[in-house]
DNA sequence: TATATTAATCGTAATATTGCAATATATAGA
DNA sequence: TCTATATATTGCAATATTACGATTAATATA
């Protein structure tokens, strides 16, 4: 139905899809790619950047800002943003232990 | 139009966010939670453990295999998945490089 | 105040995803 | 071969996502 059914999930699983989830577009890896690399961070340096419309990137960018991995400041007429490095660390530790984990030894088959 | 324009990134930025694709949706974390922790790994177990009907299940299976992260076997009249952990931590690894990165010393903002 | 610049929001079209019932396929055992 | 069991596939409905043009909002400057 294109509905996750959430709430039969606990939280960690739903926390763990929620970040995948937004990181499963390029246009976001690009994104963040491009803030960590550079050293302006003007909103629309990534228009040219990555090449899509500007309401394009502000859509991403909101939802890059609602997972609470970047954030802007107002810069006159532009905004800028950056990763927030805090909240990047921390979602990658909970990403980072779910990718760590190792298979169980089974007897029977695989 | 729920269609990503993959043709203007990298190949690098697609693999990542084909990895993250994947791995978001809460079914298939809880999918890949089961085969890492239990002894047995019986498709049908799946059905009855992530409470989803079953060709569901076989939906999200299918999924994870075309990642390569689980592998099946077949044993008589079932199947038996397992992770593929030589490919999981590849994977991994891709994916944590990536969420390793860190901020470059900005000047001006944020 | 008027204009230019920048970014967010709205509205919409196209496509993708999720989930399930029904059905098909495949294997094991009687 | 016939039946039971287990999994995959098909077809469909509901919802979500992606992208963009048009518009709006906000700020800077003339």
């Amino acid at each position: 139905m294109g509905i996750t059914k959430s709430e039969m999930f606990t939280a960690e699983q739903n926390a763990l899809a929620g970040i995948a989830k937004v990181l499963g577009n390029p246009a976001r890896i690009a994104i963040i790619q491009y803030l960590f690399k550079t050293e302006s961070c003007i909103c629309g340096d990534l228009v040219t950047e990555i090449g899509l419309a500007q309401p394009t990137i502000s859509q991403h960018l909101k939802e890059l800002k609602n997972l609470g991995l970047i954030k802007g400041t107002i810069e006159g007429t532009s905004i800028c943003y950056c990763i927030d490095q805090e909240k990047w660390d921390e979602l990658a530790a909970i990403f980072g232990k779910f990718l760590d984990q190792k298979e169980q030894p089974k007897g029977k088959c695989c």
